[in-house]
DNA sequence: TTGCATACGGATAAATTTTTCCCCTATTGT
DNA sequence: ACAATAGGGGAAAAATTTATCCGTATGCAA
């Protein structure tokens, strides 16, 4: 994220340091790394699509940081964005078909995550690492 | 990563926001996040397996935060460390059993990145969404 | 007319992560 | 003696991301 789109105008956070992107990693790294995307593109695949059902299902993650992860995801074009211009708003967002490509990854994601939830638990709760137990 | 180990002490930063621990995409991406740790575990994989090789295969990264996401990976489960007690000092990393389930993981990451490498070089680097490109 | 819902965004603060700079041990080579 | 290699880590600054607080607007209901 180099830039960031707020409104008509840009906020002036301009990189220090500059990106890689050399490998595939770097590049999918660039367009997930946010706390809230892949939730956001995983609710989005389930039917849910409005900014306010999203922010629901997201209660951590304050309405701000989300619409801007959303227009991230825009701009990289794993969503797009529907206004009914009607009063009041309503906005749908859906996945695009570059970013249904994703979602079977994801799913891997979370079933690996799943797969090993006791054991992912424990060594991110357990306290860091002291001479008995390396 | 709620607390980190450096040396013997423990340094002081305890989080503020509490860590989600819902869902897998939750425990996976606690273990996966940190800007340098797909990467490494990837070289790994290949082989590459001491501090030294890794810092020269990831240039971009400082020799610290290398040090301290191979301590984390190591408290995950996902790497482990043999020191070897000799003069000048040795240090190999390997991918435990436990790792290496996340290899295939990491590999659709990288080849997603890949096939899709200029649509996302260009969604990555194009100019924030204006008026006309919505 | 106050309250709540929808939606969006500016400004700024806080939290978190990463980098930078300096320090340490010990061995080998010049 | 000095530099280069191997392996580390503490402290603090810088960079980046996320959160908080405030504001805009419309329409509906009590």
């Amino acid at each position: 994220m180099q830039f960031r789109t707020l409104g008509y105008f840009c906020v002036m956070y301009e990189r220090k340091i500059p990106l890689n992107l050399n490998c595939g990693l770097d590049l999918i790294g660039e367009v997930l790394y946010g706390k809230w995307k892949i939730r956001l593109l995983w609710f989005i695949n389930e039917g849910v699509l409005r900014p306010s059902e999203l922010q629901r299902k997201i209660p951590d993650a304050s309405r701000r940081v989300l619409n801007i992860q959303l227009k991230e995801l825009e701009q990289h074009e794993l969503v797009s964005k529907i206004i009914y211009p009607q009063m009041p708003p309503k906005v749908e967002y859906s996945l695009t078909d570059f970013g249904k490509t994703l979602i079977p990854i994801i799913s891997a994601l979370g079933n690996w995550g799943d797969e090993n939830e006791d054991r992912l638990r424990k060594a991110i709760l357990k306290q860091p690492l002291s001479d008995n137990d390396e």
